[in-house]
DNA sequence: CGAACCCTCCCG
DNA sequence: GGGAGGGTTCGC
């Protein structure tokens, strides 16, 4: 079967850039992609075949591997090429990718399983027998042909029992066939608009790749142009990917696609058991799966006829996966769909700016939807000056004053607290100077020092330049210097005291750890007058339709954070949390308290609307080389020992200088910034650091990263520190 | 003196 | 990552 010399190279889902040969079982065709059990020091381990080659003269006996666990690879064509591609992109060892390709169950050895639907029959020896009650009324519609299961959940109540005891007098029986094509006939949906109608004559008028950005506003029916591309890809016999946000895979959001689509959709979440996302991934494995609904990782099923792919809130943070392989669904996905050669769509009202200037720059489709539909009025948007207020847990008197009367009112008020960059910045509560690095802001662009130390120290997290605080404020000499930033639980309790005659619900990710916590706190408050204090959290979803103020606070961090992206960020999250002011009846009003009045972030994105904030922004982002005109990686490091992660980094970075850039103008060189302290410094006992790796391509930034990384990996100080490597960070935290 | 701890090595 | 092996420390 196997040349003698033959051994299988196996990825195994270690942290170890290499591949390990075994000789193949005795049983069995080995084949690329398939599983296999194999025995690894002293454990036994399930890994991938990557290769399969002739024996390496260099290895001395190898071992055999015990079993293989497929007959048919499992991953195969496109997905394994694809998974290879995301593992060379993020320096990551491709058995890590497999291991984060493959939901648990497979990644652990088990069976591709069952994704038969079962349906009952009535067997011969029934036609001849009387029945009563309910095992008459089963037979009755179980009829010649039989039914399946989720058929008969439909039409008769409880009918299991029944089943059951005719199945023991062996009237009926239960066979597998295969997944279920039944759902309700499609319902038609509204008749698209002008917009919508063009947008699907462009995606039409597209063979193969192509992506396009769905820009339209909340509001104005992209969910609509989704449900008919993918319509057009049903009936062109083609399976659909969808992914979704974290918080946007509700019922609500599958009850419509089920309404729409008449095939049975898939949903692909966090909150499934590990049987239940295995039989989803082996149902879109065998193509049963016509319409996939997911999450992040759902980006990751196999798509054998595949024949669209849609990502909705393109620009959700979420799509970035954050600890292990950090692969971005949204870019993986753009990867596939040109492997696939099919169609990519991305939707949003808030598009990236990398999103944006692809669609500029005409690599994508430039689809706008700018009618929304219904008459709903946007909101009016007012910044409130608190420079030299009192604030009272961050919030001036102007601000309560206007809660107090949307509530008067009947009104529901949602106070927002923008939480992005934890780092806090030094501010003068007078005439709002903010500290900044002298070295590393330009007029074009604000660096901002952070606050160390209890206060005592301000330090730099781009170039890792550090001093201590002025006692005054340099420009107006008030002594009223503070850090910024106020938690949501603090804001809860004033609330609380203040606004005792109304309920306040505190909602983030420590007061509501399940989805369904969350809509229990909707129910609760209703339509009462009511106040919701939260964070991201609240930024969209769930319908609040008495919202009549929304005020935001803590956005003076956000105009002022080290993190490049911070805002982009926040003008993202004022679109979306202002879309949520208002009611048909009654206009929305929202509020933003700020130190900075005059900041062009907040005046760009008020009076010209996100894309004009996006323009400005791109502008400056080209200006001081940030993405998508440059390319970043992030090498991070946390340890026990304080100095053990610098200690790394500065190793890591001499490892790294013979590929950076020794001269300014050599533009497309590499350039590396820090070590520097991470802005969150110490996390769970763990000091934190990192190094940041810039290029305006990509190649120096991947061919620096595949000299340097295996001499890194070798560092002595590499074991002595946990260290990951980010490509494409989307936070420098 | 052994248990506990830590460091280092290496896995095919 | 994690188990094994070897050296060191610590407690009774």
């Amino acid at each position: 079967m196997h040349s003698p010399d033959t051994v299988l190279r196996v990825a195994l889902p270690l942290p170890l850039p290499r591949l390990f040969d075994y000789l193949p079982p005795d049983a069995g065709v080995a084949m690329v992609g398939g599983r296999v059990r194999v025995p690894f020091g002293s454990r036994s381990l399930v890994g991938v075949i990557a290769e399969i080659g002739p024996v390496d003269p260099g290895l001395g006996e190898l071992r055999q591997a015990e079993v293989l666990l497929d007959e048919t690879p499992l991953l195969q064509g496109e997905l394994l090429d694809s998974l290879r591609w995301l593992a060379r992109y993020t320096h990551a060892p491709l058995g890590e990718v497999f291991a984060t390709a493959l939901p648990t169950l497979l990644r652990h050895g088990e069976p591709l399983p069952d994704t038969h639907a079962w349906a009952w029959r009535l067997t011969p020896e029934a036609s001849g027998t009387r029945l009563r009650g309910k095992p008459a009324r089963l037979a009755e519609l179980l009829g010649d042909a039989g039914l399946d299961e989720d058929v008969l959940d439909a039409r008769l109540d409880d009918w299991r029992p029944a089943a059951r005891a005719l199945l023991k007098r062996g009237l009926t029986e239960r066979v597998a066939v295969p997944a279920s094509a039944h759902a309700p006939m499609p319902e038609s949906g509204p008749v698209p608009n002008e917009e919508q109608d063009a947008a699907l004559d462009s995606l039409r008028a597209r063979r193969g790749f192509a992506a396009s950005l769905l820009d339209g506003v909340t509001g104005s029916g992209k969910t609509e142009v989704y449900l008919r591309a993918i319509a057009d890809c049903l009936a062109s016999g083609k399976q659909a990917l969808v992914l979704v946000p974290e918080i946007g895979l509700t019922p609500q959001t599958l009850q419509r696609f089920r309404r729409r689509l008449g095939v049975p959709v898939h949903a692909l979440h966090s909150g499934l058991a590990d049987g239940e996302r295995a039989r989803v991934w082996a149902a879109a494995w065998r193509g049963e799966a016509r319409v996939i609904v997911g999450t992040r990782s759902a980006v990751f099923v196999p798509l054998p006829d595949a024949g669209l792919i849609v990502i909705d809130e393109e620009h959700d943070g979420s799509y970035k996966q954050q600890d292990g392989i950090r692969y971005h669904a949204r870019d993986f996905a753009l990867v596939r769909g040109k492997a696939l050669d099919v169609p990519v769509l991305l939707g949003s009202a808030t598009p990236s700016l990398e999103t944006l200037h692809n669609a500029e720059s005409g690599r994508y489709a430039h689809l706008r939807l700018r009618r929304r539909a219904g008459e709903a009025q946007p909101p009016t948007v007012r910044v409130l000056d608190v420079r030299k207020r009192p604030l009272d847990a961050g919030l001036s008197p102007e601000l309560l004053q206007a809660m107090r009367k949307a509530l008067d009112d009947g009104g529901q008020v949602l106070v927002f607290k923008n939480r992005r960059g934890y780092a806090p910045v030094l501010l003068c509560h007078d005439c709002g100077w903010s500290a900044q690095c002298r070295r590393c802001s330009t007029p074009l662009r604000a660096v901002p020092m952070t606050v160390h130390g209890g206060g005592r120290r301000l330090q730099c997290h781009h170039c890792g330049a550090r001093q201590t605080p002025p006692m005054a404020c340099p420009d107006c000499a008030s002594l009223a210097l503070q850090p910024q930033g106020v938690g949501t639980e603090r804001l809860e309790e004033l609330l609380a005291e203040r606004f005792g005659d109304v309920p306040v619900l505190r909602i983030d990710s420590a007061s509501t750890r399940r989805k369904d916590a969350l809509e229990k706190h909707f129910a609760e408050l209703g339509t009462q007058p009511g106040i919701l204090v939260g964070t991201q959290m609240l930024a969209k979803g769930h319908d609040l339709p008495n919202l009549t103020l929304v005020a935001v606070v803590g956005i003076d961090e956000g105009l002022f954070s080290a993190d490049f992206r911070a805002g982009e960020k926040l003008a993202q999250l004022l679109i979306q949390v202002a879309g949520r002011a208002g009611r048909a009846d009654k206009r929305g009003e929202v509020i933003l308290q700020t130190h900075h009045p005059e900041h062009p972030l907040l005046l760009t994105l008020i009076q010209g609307g996100y894309h004009a904030f996006a323009e400005t922004e791109l502008a400056l982002r080209e200006a001081a080389g940030f993405p998508p005109f440059a390319h970043l990686a992030l090498l991070r490091a946390e340890a026990q020992h304080a100095d053990a992660p610098m200690q790394f980094l500065h190793a890591a970075k001499a490892t790294l200088l013979p590929y950076a850039a020794t001269q300014r103008e050599e533009s497309d060189g590499l350039a590396l910034n820090g070590p520097v302290a991470a802005p969150m410094p110490r996390r769970a006992g763990m000091y934190r650091a990192q190094l940041l790796l810039t290029a305006s391509t990509r190649r120096a930034l991947h061919q620096a990263l595949d000299a340097a990384l295996p001499a890194i990996h070798a560092l002595p100080d590499a074991r002595r520190t946990r260290w990951s490597l980010d490509v494409d960070p989307v936070d420098l935290y």
